[in-house]
DNA sequence: TATCTTAACTTGCATATTGCAAGTTGTCAG
DNA sequence: CTGACAACTTGCAATATGCAAGTTAAGATA
């Protein structure tokens, strides 16, 4: 054997820890799409082009490594299985937002597209530049997940909601 | 050839743009080492215990994305070069601080090792459970680059100040 | 001067990971 | 009964990674 094992997530360094966990290629994108709403296998590999195999691996990790749990579900009386976000998966949004705001400073989409923006939905106003925070520019608060809507104008005008993590808790 | 080239740094997704970039394999571990102050070839190669043709290769490639800076310096009456922290490079410490926060609550240490923390140097006061943030938990100030410390107690007791970026600006 | 050492690479080769294409399985629609 | 589809699995070729060894340039040592 020679590559070390992947994916390890021991060691004293939490960043060290965390990037064992979710800085494989593939599963920050896996994850992000997820954050999403996106929870079927069909729809990541057509959303992501991912290689099918690669894909099931990946899912299959990320399952094991508690980011994404398999429930099934019905379609008609066929039993299929979706991906939904755990704690731990949907945890990675802070990660998300960072990548998007140093992504925004730092990188050139090809063609001028609009850029992403976050809006926080009791004041219905959306971020300034430098990406998404965790505090809302205009009204300050907070920005609760359940509160956060992506606007990502390449794909679609309409803000998106982010997927709940599963279990979903009762409160 | 079969693998997509790696590292594509277009399209639409400011998150899909930053994984093209940082999110390689070493790629984030080798600016957390610099955020810390390591500028050396060797200096990586020993901390990270990453292959040394693979660190020449990924060195190469973050300077070529903007990420590091090789620059020149005499040791002795000998040139050699170190790599240091662009604005791009320096820019990454909040995926670093979410990481960091990501870490600590869902993946664990192997022994119980005492956990990283930032220190704000004006307040003199750590961050509280949750992990880094940009704003001080005690005082609530923002905290400034070169007013912050990372203690890391499985290395040294001792609060490290992060590696400003190169070129220094005057001001 | 000759040899040694060190930082920073480069090269060769074995192993691991990724991607593509094609095959498989279990429904369901017609 | 014949597709069609989601969700995989398998085989094989192309890349990436790791290890070990070689290279280069200059400073240190004898």
């Amino acid at each position: 054997m020679t590559a070390r094992p992947r994916g390890k997530a021991t060691g004293p360094c939490p960043i060290g820890r965390a990037v064992g966990v979710i800085g494989e290629r593939w599963t920050l994108l896996i994850l992000r799409n997820a954050t999403l709403g996106t929870t079927r296998f069909e729809a990541f590999r057509s959303e992501l082009g991912i290689a099918d195999n690669i894909l099931s691996d990946r899912l299959a990790r990320m399952v094991e490594a508690g980011l994404l749990a398999r429930v099934p579900y019905t379609e008609g009386r066929r039993v299929r299985h979706e991906y939904r976000l755990t704690d731990a998966g949907a945890g990675v949004l802070p990660v998300l937002h960072a990548l998007a705001a140093w992504g925004e400073e730092h990188t050139r989409a090809g063609e001028s597209s609009p850029s992403m923006r976050v809006v926080h939905r009791p004041c219905g106003h959306a971020t300034g530049p430098g990406g998404p925070r965790a505090t809302c520019d205009h009204c300050g608060q907070p920005i609760r997940r359940d509160d956060e809507l992506w606007v990502r104008p390449w794909r679609s005008p309409d803000p998106i909601p982010l997927a709940q993590p599963f279990p979903w808790k009762s409160r």
